[in-house]
DNA sequence: GTTCCGCATGAATCGATAG
DNA sequence: ACTATCGATTCATGCGGAA
């Protein structure tokens, strides 16, 4: 089986008409922010970002599966000394389009951009929020567990000879908890706050997350050869993620030399290669 | 110079109506949450809690003064499996009030409920939302520093060692030097993420915070003999931090237990005594 | 005096059962 | 149908007694 890269160049509406209804199981993207990246995107101002946004949520509602996930990562920006509100009505208006609202989980940026102001620290969070179309979404846990904390090492590790007979001798005697249950296990599951240190090589694209934020989500919401989309592509990190781990990837990108330099990347990159090199050219549209 | 306590049983509003415009410093709450505690507090429906709190921050945006700041510790909670838009509903009413939301600090939870649910995983943050009055707020950066290697991870209980070295420094010196000539570039500034585990366990009184979070936002946004309020006052948290500090301190409780318990620890606990034992009682009014 | 370990306890959430 | 209550699940933390 092989997994197929579909790159689309234009802006997200344009690529998204070209796509199949009730096909994509996970759409991560961080779509630009409002008046950021002015150079490279245009920049949308805060108060047109909510009817900006509406009719790209709208065509993202169509393309996923009933028990697909979108996560959007973002943040809104300061202006005039307030945090804008803009995030907060595309949640609310998002709901009336027919999203759910699931989750809103939190990325703490370990090292977040330096600075000072005389009113206000360093941002270090960004938001992850998890629309869903039904609530029978699917998701897969077990697929990001993490150890678990000093405490089960320093505890657990030491179980010995005298807690397995006080173990056994408890269950004789039918009351007090089961230890077993907790011997030899050393993972739990996580929470909704994400630890991950920000890209902080100096690219020239604006570098938007850090690969393991992309390949978190997709281990918890998609099986190998699922379908993972970024209507906002950039420098197509949700992409490369999607594809080491086995999951077939669509892409759009309006600006030319990012699309440019995921396909080449493609082409030319040792990352995951099911297939021949001139296979990847003929699923590489455009 | 001698700092008070003074508290107010009853209902938020009517203890504010007491209150003279314009003389709070901060105010550091933690209103009970939607639908949440209901065998204690009423418990108000997510569908009302915007209408219930309105009038609260009403009276709250009149006796702050125009250089305080308001911290509001809150959380939505999962309704029908969908997070609820209360809290963003509120921000969008209270800046129509005149509130300025000038940041949204995030509380990581290190010891969030445990649990596991198929479709989400446990809740380890809340919002802890600063509305201001004005921009020209006040704000006190030094004083919330945190050792340089532990700045990523934004420990408060390390800033037990900086008080200790202000205090230190302060002794050998004399008051009012700046801070930043002492400690030098072995401290830096925090973020907007703190990370705090909830205090449970075998304490007498069981709080909604820790006393560490209302600790740093008083140092944070007021100096000594400054007044320190908290409307839902519970189990007094927020006045502990502040009596320990050497601010004046304002509660209101509806509950006469914890009222009560609030009022009795304030007689007879060995906090901070710069007035005799007597002159706290008459400082706390009935 | 330390260190180690048992234990209770959380602003939780879901699904099933009951009124 | 729609709400109220209850059990099951799960894990970091600090306290207190024990080694």
């Amino acid at each position: 089986m092989q997994v197929d890269v579909e790159l689309y160049l234009g802006d997200a509406r344009y690529g998204l008409n070209k796509i199949a209804g009730d096909t994509i199981d996970l759409i991560v993207t961080s779509p630009p922010y409002a008046d950021q990246r002015k150079n490279t995107y245009g920049g949308i101002a805060p108060d047109k970002y909510v009817e900006w946004f509406l009719p790209i949520s709208q065509e993202l509602l169509r393309v996923l599966k009933p028990t697909g996930t979108f996560i959007l990562n973002i943040k809104e920006r300061v202006v005039k000394g307030e945090r804008s509100t803009y995030v907060m009505e595309l949640i609310l208006e998002m709901r009336k389009q027919g999203w759910l609202w699931t989750e809103e989980f939190i990325w703490h940026k370990k090292n977040c951009y330096p600075g000072k102001w005389p009113n206000r620290f360093r941002d270090a969070w960004e938001r992850l929020l998890q629309f869903n179309k039904t609530k029978q979404f699917t998701m897969y846990q077990e697929a990001v567990m993490v150890p678990m904390g000093d405490w089960s090492k320093t505890r657990l590790k030491t179980l010995s000879d005298t807690d397995k007979i006080r173990d056994t001798s408890k269950v004789g005697s039918g009351f007090g908890k089961n230890i077993s249950n907790w011997i030899g296990r050393d993972m739990a599951y996580p929470t909704n706050v994400l630890h991950l240190a920000t890209e902080c090589g100096n690219k020239n694209h604006s570098a938007a997350f850090p690969e393991e934020l992309p390949t978190w989500f997709i281990k918890l919401f998609t099986k190998e050869y699922d379908t993972v989309m970024d209507p906002f592509m950039g420098s197509g990190t949700t992409l490369y993620a999607a594809n080491k781990l086995k999951r077939n990837a669509v892409g759009i990108e309006i600006i030319p030399d990012y699309y440019n330099a995921v396909k080449e990347a493609f082409k030319t990159t040792d990352l995951y290669l099911f297939e021949k090199e001139s296979e990847y050219d003929t699923a590489i549209n455009q």
